[in-house]
DNA sequence: TAAGATTTATAACATGATGTTATAGTTTGG
DNA sequence: CCAAACTATAACATCATGTTATAAATCTTA
């Protein structure tokens, strides 16, 4: 007969115990149910696990090498009905996140240290790349969520696009502040910094010059929002950047201003459509939507 | 409700195979089975375990998650099954054996060995000391078996003695080499070589010359009967010794005759009488006991 | 797309493990 | 020796886990 996982819950309460009533109120059945466990217990290994002495159940020696092995088990399984809870309360798992190197070192560490409090058994691995690595990544599911921009339809990707607002930024003191609201024009004559040229947001950018027969005047192209803006806090040029990192870098001397016609900076927030969905991953991107609210443009 | 044993298998099971049929038939249940052994599962977790996908059972990233905790447990539990049939068939358990220096530098590594060959998971600690330590050690059941000498009944040692067989040594081409019988009277104007003059079998042997108003010539004492054979070889002095260690040293150049009347070494086995009988110790017991077979008086 | 094959789920039932209570037998300690 | 505590046994209830039969879903292929 094969061991069952009863036997050895009251083998190892008995060993502990003593005594085989103590043992059963701990285990909360009765006497008899204990008895029975052990004496079949017993029947099945073949050898006696107890040696009676003043009332006292003692191990025999056998009983006490078998005791360490099936204490380690037990307390495995003790902790596998730990794990399942956590992963059920999405408080454990492990999330694989590939994103843009601008988010990794601006609004993701504040995000992730958000998600990852009250999930102390969540580990995450963070990679930041070029958006094509973090399509071939997710295609590839070696990544449970990507957050990249400029992304289009793939049969591979399940994605969501977030519409973010952008605004216009300037050096403290520049004569533009003066103004509440920058059109294009206002930036012909300006020097203008670039976050990735050829990214599908600039290019929407030139489009918007373009329909009034303006043209930028560009000097520096940086490949992250960020940069710019530290460029531009630095008092050299001016540029058009998403909210979000405008907004955190305004404590550095920065004027934020509207630019309107308002050109979205769309990010996309991608999973692999063909890996089993993961429980964490899909809480994550929900987290993570959450917390781009304050700077969608259909946001509050 | 509680994770079920079986429930753990099947998910295993299912993981690796990719397919409910196959794990059915790893397991040798029936397909109908591990449907509801997995649902049941799936349902008290919380979550789900697999997503399907062109036929193949694919588990979810928790279930990955799960699975290694799951394997390890799984694993240990092979080895408790493992570990019981070792321990019955007595191929496993640790043994505590007290003996007297002599036997753990002599007779012992060689019993052990023959003992251990057939038995991979048995494990020993071998202490030598004095006769009174063994006690000792056997009625505080530190040990689980003492080898001694001299012993006399002990209300909490449970005791068996040996009676061995002993005889005299001389030196290569010593002249009483020539008798085929050595009787006390020749010994009187050799030099004796002592094991532990203190000891019941030399008490014993004095007796024997005293019977005869002889009085024993001795100059070394030794505590062992190795080192005695050890001297007698270099070619100082007699003794009389038990013939299971003259045996051992009879290539080193040693007369080896029978002494009449023949005084015999008795060792005793010992277990503490209170603790539970370790079952390899029981058997270790005997496999000695047998070991001693040749030397003994009534022996073969 | 329809047909056939394969896989999985559901239903109805048998059996054994594990729980219960009641009670008898053992052991311990004054 | 007796009372108290502990353990074993019996008789029974319930549930986990197995079975077979069969329906439903899914994949493969013509």
């Amino acid at each position: 007969m094969a061991v069952r996982l009863r036997q050895l819950e009251a083998f190892r309460a008995v060993s502990q115990l003593g005594s085989m009533t103590r043992a059963a109120k701990q285990l909360e059945i009765s006497q008899p149910a204990v008895s029975r466990l052990l004496s079949s217990f017993s029947a099945s290994i073949g050898f006696k696990l107890f040696e009676r002495h003043k009332g006292q159940l003692i191990p025999t020696q056998e009983s006490r090498f078998l005791l360490r092995e099936v204490s380690r088990l037990l307390d495995s399984l003790d902790h596998i009905d730990d794990l399942t809870h956590s992963l059920t309360a999405r408080k454990a798992g492990h999330l694989r996140i590939a994103c843009l190197p601008g988010f990794a070192t601006s609004h993701m560490p504040r995000v992730l240290a958000g998600f990852l409090k009250n999930r102390p058994a969540v580990t995450v691995t963070l990679e930041p790349d070029r958006p094509e690595r973090i399509l071939e990544w997710i295609i590839g599911e070696q990544y449970d969520c990507g957050i990249t921009d400029g992304f289009s339809d793939h049969p591979a990707i399940d994605s969501e696009d977030v519409a973010m607002r952008t605004v216009c930024i300037l050096p403290k003191g520049h004569p533009l502040g003066a103004k509440s609201e920058i059109a294009p024009s206002d930036l012909v004559d300006e020097q203008f910094v670039y976050a990735r040229r050829d990214s599908v947001f600039f290019r929407k950018l030139n489009d918007v010059f373009r329909a009034e027969n303006l043209t930028m005047n560009y000097r520096i192209e940086t490949r992250q929002f960020t940069a710019a803006c530290m460029i531009v806090a630095e008092g050299f040029g001016v540029s058009v950047v998403s909210e979000m990192d405008a907004m955190s870098h305004r404590d550095k001397g920065l004027l934020i201003r509207p630019f309107k016609p308002m050109v979205p900076h769309v990010l996309s927030l991608l999973r692999p459509i063909h890996a089993p969905a993961s429980m964490i991953a899909l809480e994550f991107l929900e987290y993570f939507q959450d917390s781009l609210r304050p700077y969608r443009m259909d946001g509050a």
